[in-house]
DNA sequence: GATACATATATCGTATCACGACATATGTCG
DNA sequence: CGACATATGTCGTGATACGATATATGTATC
């Protein structure tokens, strides 16, 4: 098991996000929104980039949209191996609290 | 309160050895890898470019080393300004992880 | 049908910065 | 001396995360 790198707090919500659900990315900034109570906001460019990118580490696949409406709607959902890296990146948290009470007293 | 950004690994863990007490980058740094089990190694060169860098912000500070021995030793120790940035960073994880079992259940 | 707003996706530039690689100097132990 | 631990420093750079900005459609109101 390789040592897993950090990651950002945009990267986490997305995916956590998409760990409740497969979700396009407009849905993904509102519910992150939300879930923090507006303390952590995703822009756009975030996002867009966030998704190529998770999508060339294979954490998220894209699924087609076949509902009508907007036909720019993308769905995406989380791999196994996104599932994976969402893990790792919450243990690592709970590890860096761990250590803080553990220095903290 | 002006919303916290968040801080990278190394940093927060520079903050931490120093809430423990006054230290020195090389002290930190061993500290780091002994806290951790070798889960995370700060590297020299993020070690004083981080220094550096918090001095700036005000989070830590320099104290003269009296001591014999290595001249060169450079004491760091932490501001009230740089615990509440720890603060803020703990607060932040926290908050993290309570979305994480939000979302999972 | 016009105005306004929410929904939804996309690109582009850039500042930053975190880290690895490398260099240097002293203390100490055999 | 030779090897290693201690201790600090710098330099380059490649990734990247984000803000600003643009575009297009859906929906509500009048």
């Amino acid at each position: 098991m390789k040592k897993s790198e950090p990651m950002s707090e945009s990267y986490f919500y997305i995916l956590l996000c998409l760990a409740a659900g497969p979700n396009h990315g407009y849905g993904i900034m509102q519910m992150t929104e939300k879930l923090t109570g507006g303390e952590v906001t995703i822009g756009s460019g975030t996002m867009y980039g966030a998704t190529g990118n998770m999508i060339k580490k294979g954490w998220i696949r894209e699924t087609i949209s076949t509902g009508s409406g907007l036909e720019r709607k993308r769905l995406y959902q989380l791999t196994e191996s996104g599932r994976e890296a969402l893990e790792a990146e919450i243990a690592r948290l709970d590890r860096m609290l761990k250590n803080a009470e553990e220095v903290r007293g």
